[in-house]
Order: C-alpha cells, then sequence, then structure tokens
DNA sequence: GAATGGCATGGTAACGTCAACATGGCCCGA
DNA sequence: TCGGGCCATGTTGACGTTACCATGCCATTC
C-alpha cells in the first residue's frame, strides 16, 4: 500500500488535456470556464478519482475549513446533543468540526490548540465563565458563544435559548396549578443558563405577587439534584419544585420519594432541557424543551457569516413548555 | 485585524541567527543540534510567538494529526462518554479530533468526508452492521473500530467491551438472588454490542440449566424499553429482566410501574453501562459498568501504533457489575 | 478593415514546512 | 602531519493549491 501517489490537479490537468489552473476553476466553480471544457475536466477527475487536498489548500488560502468546539464536558446531555447539531450543520457547509474538551486549566489550552489547527473559527458551549475568566477574548480567532452574557460590542457573536423565557413558563404553569409558592432546584452559580433560569423563574414568581424562597443549587448532574433536593423534600409546604435541568429533576424526584411524597400528588416537578429520556421518567417529567437543533444551526451560520466578514449578532431561541405527568393540580 | 502575518519558521530563523533548517530540528525535537544554539531558537520561538503551521506540515509529510471520529448519533449517553474519551486520548497523544455523524446514506459519505480532509486514521464507534453493509473496507485508511465482530485477518484493529461477559455476569447475578429466570431487553439486531449482550445472557441460562425465553428487542432508547417491555410487565410469572442499556431499563421501569409491579419486590431490572444517571432512577439501579475512558484510550493507542505502522490488534475491557437497589432476593 | 473589448485559458510564483544532500570545522588515529 | 569521519548547520527543492498577470482568439463597432 501507499506507494500510489494520491492524484492531483496536474495529474486531472494532464489528462483533460488542459492546465492546472483550469482544473482549480472547475474545482472552484468558477464561471469562466466553458462548458465543454468543464465537462472533460469533470470526466477525467471522476475518472482518476481526484479529491483535493484540503491541507495545500489551506496552505495557499489561510482558510482550513474547519471550525472547533469547545465543551467543558458531555456528560452533560444538553451538551452532547448541541454538539451532534453543530456538527451536523458545519459539515452541511462543508466545514469540518474539532472538537477540544477542556482540562482543569480552563479554556486557554483550548484555545491554544485550535489555534494551532488552524480553525477558521470557533463555538464554545456553555462556558461563559470559563471564558470570562481565563480568556483575553482571542481576537484573532472568529468566535461564536453559546449561553453567554451579552457584553455590548462584544468581538464575537452569541447565541442562546431563552432561558428566562422558559423558566418564567415553567414557574407560572405551576402558579396556574394552584401552587402557592413554587421553590427552584438551581444549575451552578458560575453558569449563565443557570442565573438565566433562575431570573425567568424569580420575575415570575414577582409578577405573580408571590414570595421568592431561598434557591439551592446543583451542578446539573443527577446526584447534584438528588443531594440538593433533600432539604425541598424535608419539608411539607414545598408542593412545587423547577429543576434548572432534566437530569437534576430526576435527583429530585428520588429524593422526593425517599422522604415519602408523591410526584404529583404531593409535590410537583418541572425540569429544562426536554432530554429524551424524560418522557420515560415516572412520572414522565414536565419541562421546557431546547432546540438544540436549531441552536446549533444558528451557531455554525452566525459562524460562518462571520468567517466570510459578516457582523456579529445575538440570536435568542424560544423555548417549549411540554406539559407530562409530574405536574398536577394543587390540591 | 488580519495583516500582521503569521510568524514563519523563516521569521524564527532570522531572530535567532540561524537557518529554518535548524528551527525545524528544535521543533522536531532531532538530537543533532548543539544545545546553545537550541536554547536559542527556543528564545526566539517564545519571543515571536510561533506556531508550527501544520497545514504546511500536512502538506510536506502526508499526515494532519488529525484522526476523525464516526458515530451514527450522540443521543445515545454511551457514544457520548466514547467521545469524550477518545478525544482527550487523541489529545493527549497531539492529536486533533474531527467528528463525523452518519447521515441516512450510512458511512460510505461519512468516510469520503474524512478522507478529503486527509486524518491519518478513523475511530469507528458501534457502527458495526452499517461498516459492514456500506463499506468495502477502506484500506487506504488506518480504522479502529469499536465493538464490532472480529473478522479474521481484518484490516482493522478492534477494541470492545466484554458485553458477553458483562450480560452473563448481570444474568448470573439474577439468577443468584433466587429468580428462576430472566428476560432480556434487548437491543437493536443489527448491533455487535446487543448481540454479545444476547449471547452473554443466554449462555447464563443455559450454563444454569434454564429455559431461554423469548426475547423483546428496543432500539436503545427508553422510549424503547418502554414500549417493548409492555409484554414483559404484564406477564406475571416474569420476576427478573436483563435490559441491554441502562436507558431502555428506565422504560422498563416506567412500564413495570404502570403494570402495577413494583421494583425489585416484584420484578428486579438490571442495565448495562452505568450511565450517571443510573444511580438516580428509582430505584438506583443495578447495572453492568463499562469503563469508556479505558476503552477511549485503547481505540487512540491502538489507532496511533497502526498509523506508525504497528500491528492490528484487538482489545476486551473488561466489565463491572455494579450492584444497586433494583435487584432483590426472590421472595 | 482595424481597433476594442470580453472571454477562455495558460504560466509563474508563493504559501510554510521538511527531506535530502552539501559544507565546513574539529577530533582522532596512523 | 595528514586523511577520514563525525557533528552541527546550511542550501535547495518539492508537497498541491490558488492569486495574479499574460496571452490569444473571436465578435463587435465605426
Amino acid at each position: 500500500m501507499g506507494d500510489a501517489r494520491r492524484v492531483s490537479m496536474a495529474d486531472v490537468a494532464e489528462h483533460a488535456g488542459v492546465s492546472g489552473q483550469t482544473v482549480s476553476r472547475v474545482v472552484n466553480a468558477s464561471p469562466r470556464v466553458d462548458p465543454a471544457t468543464r465537462a472533460r475536466v469533470e470526466a477525467a477527475m471522476t475518472e482518476l478519482g481526484y479529491r483535493p487536498h484540503r491541507a495545500a489548500r489551506a496552505l495557499r488560502t489561510g482558510r482550513t475549513q474547519t471550525i472547533g468546539l469547545v465543551v467543558s464536558t458531555l456528560a452533560n446531555v444538553g451538551n452532547s446533543r448541541m454538539l451532534q447539531a453543530v456538527a451536523d450543520a458545519a459539515a452541511a457547509r462543508g466545514y469540518a468540526l474539532t472538537v477540544v474538551t477542556l482540562g482543569p486549566d480552563g479554556i486557554g489550552p483550548g484555545f491554544e490548540q485550535l489555534r494551532e489547527q488552524g480553525v477558521d473559527g470557533v463555538v464554545v458551549l456553555n462556558e461563559a465563565s470559563a471564558l470570562a475568566r481565563d480568556a483575553p477574548a482571542p481576537l484573532d480567532l472568529e468566535l461564536v458563544v453559546v449561553d453567554t452574557p451579552g457584553a455590548d460590542g462584544a468581538a464575537y457573536s452569541i447565541v442562546q435559548s431563552d432561558h428566562a423565557g422558559g423558566a418564567h413558563q415553567a414557574t407560572a404553569h405551576l402558579l396556574s396549578l394552584g401552587h402557592s409558592g413554587v421553590h427552584l432546584l438551581a444549575g451552578p452559580a458560575a453558569s449563565f443558563a443557570a442565573d438565566e433560569r433562575e431570573r425567568g423563574w424569580r420575575e415570575a414568581l414577582v409578577d405573580a405577587g408571590r414570595e421568592v424562597p431561598a434557591v439551592v443549587r446543583g451542578d446539573w448532574t443527577a446526584a447534584s439534584g438528588h443531594s440538593a433536593a433533600a432539604a425541598l423534600a424535608a419539608d411539607p409546604t414545598v408542593t412545587a419544585v423547577f429543576a434548572a435541568n432534566d437530569q437534576m429533576a430526576l435527583g429530585a424526584i428520588r429524593a422526593l420519594a425517599e422522604a415519602g411524597r408523591r410526584v404529583p400528588e404531593d409535590v410537583s416537578v418541572v425540569g429544562f432541557d426536554d432530554i429524551a429520556d424524560a418522557a420515560d421518567y415516572r412520572p414522565p417529567l414536565t419541562t421546557v424543551r431546547q432546540d438544540f437543533d436549531v441552536l446549533g444551526v444558528r451557531a455554525v451560520a452566525a459562524l460562518v457569516d462571520g468567517i466570510e466578514g459578516g457582523r456579529r449578532r445575538t440570536e435568542t431561541i424560544l423555548t417549549t413548555l411540554v406539559t407530562r405527568a409530574s405536574t398536577a393540580r394543587r390540591g
């Protein structure tokens, strides 16, 4: 194997009886090629099995047609979904996707790795805090950040779900069922998505003239939801819990069950994300659906626009309340 | 922005007062460089902020220092975990990772995309069937396939979990608790992992001299587990269910609950994978743990060895039974 | 019929790197 | 003292592609 050198433009050119430059024009869909010549070149490409050499093109043009994705963890189901959505959207636009996960040293090494690899742009998932803390906003890299606070005149585009709106909807739904208050099982303090969901919850309570109870906090995992919800489960005045994601809701439901409280008869629970499993929790979970596919498509679109010289922008994707059996009318 | 041309070897060479070739030797850790010269070059690199240009190196050497990962879906938690493990292992060895998800046309286009991008090798996850069906074993690409049947003299390395062993353990555990039979909620027919788990279950039953009941089948999702388990839940003679993954176990537990059967008092349930959420199912799920991190490290190691001219190999990673509250002694 | 312009195509150089070969200094043994 | 060999370093060219400019042909216009 391997002694068969790869087919280059020069080979195609010779085979088709044209110059390499004309082959290049055909490959890049330039309009200034005679249709007959184009057909001849295309036939030669097919016959020889020609494929363009991305590295050579990258060397010449300075673009790698590759985008990077920085993510802290994929244990989080939402992140996995986003990754898949971004991968598909990137492929659809002819970009390859390189994935970097964050080590303990923050986002710096990740950027470094991607910069060295020469990506044309980077999508950053859910790393608002790490980004703000570590990175002096790498201006040399086109950037789209998902779920991050919108600094005015930021050097990057922002794509986000309407976390606050979804949380408001979830809380209002619980109140409309006759619950006098709604307790929040919040996400980690450093997370923008967690902050926004907390804000929506708080505003819904204030809008309805209710008290805003103290917040308990987890780290998105079911295990953290379980331990954080123990306090809520022990308090008989708690009849409605809004968990900042589905996985923490799962842990919370277990904690409630262990305290002898039934869902939804004694306590109603709402989650956030609508991950695939949520419909098979016991009981099936009422939750706020994020449209990860749209999020991924928009993130890639914003990034590619930026690479091609477009303006920075901020986009917010709406969320939907999905009502299932974990919420019931009070009393 | 952008008019600052990137720093090249020639810049470093000039700054350090040596030739470009010497810089190249320093970068590639060649032993034939005087320590003093090496120090001078390294200082110049730091001062100028030099980073090697991967595309140029790739053009010259024919290696991109990039590996590809082909995966059908990331909805499956196991696949996400593997992806993260592979990404980390690749980064640790200085390789970038490019992710491709499979469209409806099978694995062909994915290989095509990766080949064009010029990856040095490819890790294929869980796509045994698609690989066997579509791909004429792309011999020009170094390949590691995870969880695939081991063809003798295969042109690729194989890394797999001990699915059969884990399933055997799970089944034997249920029998040891006094259950007279164990029913299988199997994975999709085309999957190697599903086949192996079924084989282990079957062999454990045969070893114990028990009957082998008919298999019900899902597609790894909780929803499929829920509908497939409906038949088992309705059958009062069923007291032990082995689900081929945790997510299907979740659906099965819901189906059992809906049929009025308690877990574990009436029916014991075991899953497979030990995903993070499994400990917070209600009841916490007894399951077979796969070591995804080791799997990822071994897959990358096998791939890199292959790229560097090593032999093909097959590795099997052992699994562990994790006992939780979803299994109880019969009667 | 000559000048003009548009259009298809070709020639050349350069992107940044590394492999192969070349060079020149020094040490060591005969 | 001289030749051979080793070692550090330099020179040259090529990987495959595309940008820029040049060329030559044909149709159009006065």
